[in-house]
DNA sequence: GTGAAAGCGCTAACAG
DNA sequence: CTGTTAGCGCTTTCAC
């Protein structure tokens, strides 16, 4: 292996030197580009190989204008948030899709609005990133007007509300609570609740949205005593239980698992035992452990698919240009275990 | 504000321009460097912020040979490991050190050994970060020998097993779980048992080692049917427990709280409660929706701050040099729930 | 205190 | 098919 001075890496005129070729037949080579001889070519590869050689990146991007980086946004990274499941998970599909098409991917995290404000112009306009993941959680995200404004291409993790020509994508919320309610009605409870994630998300209100129109197509009457909003915790879960147990639902439907962990709890500190006395359905399909001795039924959703989706969506829409605007919508799936009471 | 025309941002060139300065003495200003009259500072100031101008991120680390970008690797990066909240704290913790300082991150997950070896020369040899923070969770990461051959700065989030100079910050992993089996040997368990993290990770180790001296301290004999080793997972847990059950254990301490709950499972099964036919202690303090109505005892972990404080050691070995190593230990509290049957 | 000029290492016309 | 050349937008000497 020729090794290049401690200090120093090689550059392309190095390796150009060492195998006999210019610069830019080198650059030829290594970013793929036809037009040059097989000798040639093979000489040069010998040589990339021999002195491990990498581009360098920053000059790269500097004459390219382009930087293979992706940036994922998590807007509102507040720490409950991060005890879900969800951001792992989506984060993992990101970082594979990324590492499949030798992207880089740079994690912006805000915890607070102030974090916001500051740090989004280096997102936006240093043209560090190609493009960047905004995985959107509340309503009328700020930032979307911004990434418009600024023409960084984006993609949606999530459907956004005030942005009908965002690229984005999303599962099935509504089809997904849908599914979930329909079933309790099936197995014949009366009286179904929910407890909903925060309404001030889209995808609060779309399962929100499924929970009722379910209801409605089996011609139950909505009470609203048996609707209490959560937040996606598991305090939130419980405090919502205990609002809803004078009302004697004799099923839940909680927007997530995490809610879901928070009203089992709720259920047997009041001395009831799931499914006997109360069916329960989750929405995630989580971690497991949270409710170690609880098989949940649930709506399972694909998140890291999701993740990947979103970076080839957004390296189409790289590729290809801003239009036409690109949705994808991934199924759900409803996974029934015993929580429910259909196992018994 | 003035507004540059749609596609190119504004240069240097052009904010000297209007602020009637050179290019160099803009850079000067945005750089904080002394040697700017306060007029002309003032005037250039307006002007950068009436146009809203970001230096361009490529030129700037081309030119100064810097990128002001650093990299979190996680190696092994597969499932499992993102169930636990241990990542996503400690992604979160990152995160927040580098807005705090104006870096950017840049998150390098490997799910597999040809991914770490395919995307590794991209992290190391291109020169697009400026250093790395290695979470390292195996024993002899192969990852530190190529670190060091390529001169990347880096630090490692706990203790490297091959690499006395390396810079690192961990937790009291061997005195947390001292603490904890101690705590079990006061109130007057017999029969303590460990169910072990995977014992190919340092922290696997040195939590072991601080149960067992914990009881030899104590003068108590090591009975092996009594160690059985996990792998951090629920399912490790649960199995771990269902071979201690025969040898009859009257507390476990559990390496890490999601095989605790795995454990949970398992005594329950068996028809037994904790804690009054069996203590339980965790570790790490994580999310108690796992553990829904159990109020698990358990040894906390600074996770957040572990993170926030691998920044701020690599910050200050990119400003202050390699020399000499730094180490830097943070303490873990014993949380003292009911689960051990203390609170009786 | 300020400006001119020389790169940083690469890509992308443009010649040949 | 290959090489020459002109930048990309910034930092950093070096003069003044």
């Amino acid at each position: 292996m020729i090794t290049a001075e401690l200090t120093t890496p090689f550059t392309l005129e190095e390796i150009g030197r060492l195998a006999n070729a210019s610069r830019s037949t080198v650059s030829r080579v290594i970013n793929g580009q036809s037009g040059v001889s097989g000798e040639t070519r093979d000489r040069i590869l010998q040589v990339i190989a021999q002195t491990g050689y990498q581009p360098n990146a920053a000059a790269r991007s500097l004459a390219a204008r382009r930087s293979h980086v992706l940036g994922l946004v998590i807007p509102l990274a507040v720490h409950f948030l991060f005890a879900d499941p969800y951001f792992p998970r989506l984060i993992q599909g990101i970082s594979q899709a990324c590492n499949r098409h030798d992207y880089t991917l740079s994690l912006y995290l805000f915890q607070t609005a102030d974090e916001e404000r500051s740090i989004y112009p280096r997102v936006l306009r240093t043209g560090f990133v190609d493009g960047v993941i905004l995985s959107s959680t509340q309503l009328d995200d700020p930032l979307i007007p911004q990434l418009v404004e600024n023409q960084v291409p984006f993609v949606v993790v999530g459907r956004p509300s005030n942005a009908p020509k965002a690229h984005y994508v999303d599962v099935e919320n509504s089809e997904g609570a849908f599914a979930a309610a329909t079933h309790l009605v099936r197995l014949g409870y009366q009286r179904i609740a929910t407890i909903t994630g925060p309404l001030n998300a889209v995808a609060g209100m779309d399962r929100l949205e499924g929970y009722t129109r379910a209801l409605q197509e089996r011609g139950r009457e909505l009470d609203p005593t048996l609707i209490v909003s959560g937040d996606f915790t598991e305090a939130g879960g419980y405090t919502a239980m205990c609002q809803l147990l004078p009302h004697q639902p004799d099923a839940v439907f909680a927007a997530s698992d995490i809610m879901a962990a928070g009203a089992l709890r709720a259920i047997r500190e009041a001395g009831l035992t799931v499914p006997q006395d109360m069916a329960l359905v989750g929405y995630d399909d989580m971690n497991p452990a949270s409710l170690s001795d609880l098989p949940l039924t649930t709506v399972r959703q694909p998140i890291r698919q999701l993740g990947m989706q979103a970076v080839e969506m957004l390296i189409d829409v790289l590729r290809n240009g801003l239009t036409p605007p690109r949705r994808l919508i991934l199924p759900t799936d409803l996974v029934i275990r015993s929580s429910c009471g259909a196992m018994q």
